[in-house]
DNA sequence: TCCATATATTCGTGTGTCCGAATATAGGAT
DNA sequence: ATCCTATATTCGGACACACGAATATATGGA
């Protein structure tokens, strides 16, 4: 299951808005769970859940850099599922929502740099 | 909401196994109710009850012919919706499940031939 | 009118899952 | 070792929904 998600189990996890607005935002970059739970306003345990969801379905990687975990998306085997996801995140990006959410993870990006430096430049 | 369905709607609506299987089946061509349910090898309820789902939702409009009532798929006003819609059938149609509704489907239709004669020919 | 067939709806039940709150684990710094 | 921060998990309740069974509605024909 991990390695090759069905369809049904992506349209299972398409099908929630909080996993739908994550998988909007997560581009091939890797995001931290803390900027994800910034971006979209959700406590941080949903974020976490709803990552390991992701996670355990196959759909996404995550990647430990000390404390911080980062999360990208993964390149699914089969091409017709990846399809659905592509047009997925194509026709969440028109909504404000996810626009709004993109905003605030450039903002929490911006402050919190990088794993290692916790302040902002200068 | 029933002229222009939500992504999310969408999402939803094709999570469920059953609705996935007949989005999958239904094409330009209408299909009447009967033939849907023997080609699913579901109960009768349970096909009108998914159909009802699809046509509040606004995927799938429907036809009366006498007693039969065809449903067919609906063109979605926001490509980018339906471009999720064309993928996930698409993505559907590999599976083997899908190949045998299909086959089935083409059965029952060869054997009740249209909403006028139920008898075969000759 | 009454009957037969196709479709739709209701009811009760079980299951899945989403959430908030609290707690647990992991890793780094001092 | 101890503390702090980031992340993960557990627990309980609420809610949605999918199903089987039974029943209701609609249409056509006698």
């Amino acid at each position: 299951m991990r390695a090759a998600p069905k369809l049904a189990d992506v349209l299972k996890a398409l099908a929630d808005p909080t996993r739908l607005r994550m998988v909007a935002l997560l581009g091939s970059e890797e995001v931290c769970v803390c900027h994800i739970h910034t971006a979209l306003r959700v406590p941080q345990p949903t974020a976490s859940r709803h990552l390991s969801y992701l996670k355990r379905v196959g759909m996404v990687e995550d990647r430990r850099v000390g404390l911080w975990k980062h999360y990208r998306l993964r390149r699914l085997p089969d091409p017709a599922v990846q399809a659905v996801v592509d047009a997925a995140r194509k026709a969440a990006g028109d909504s404000p929502g996810v626009a709004r959410d993109c905003c605030r993870l450039v903002d929490a990006v911006r402050l919190i740099r990088s794993p290692i430096q916790t302040a902002p430049m200068a």
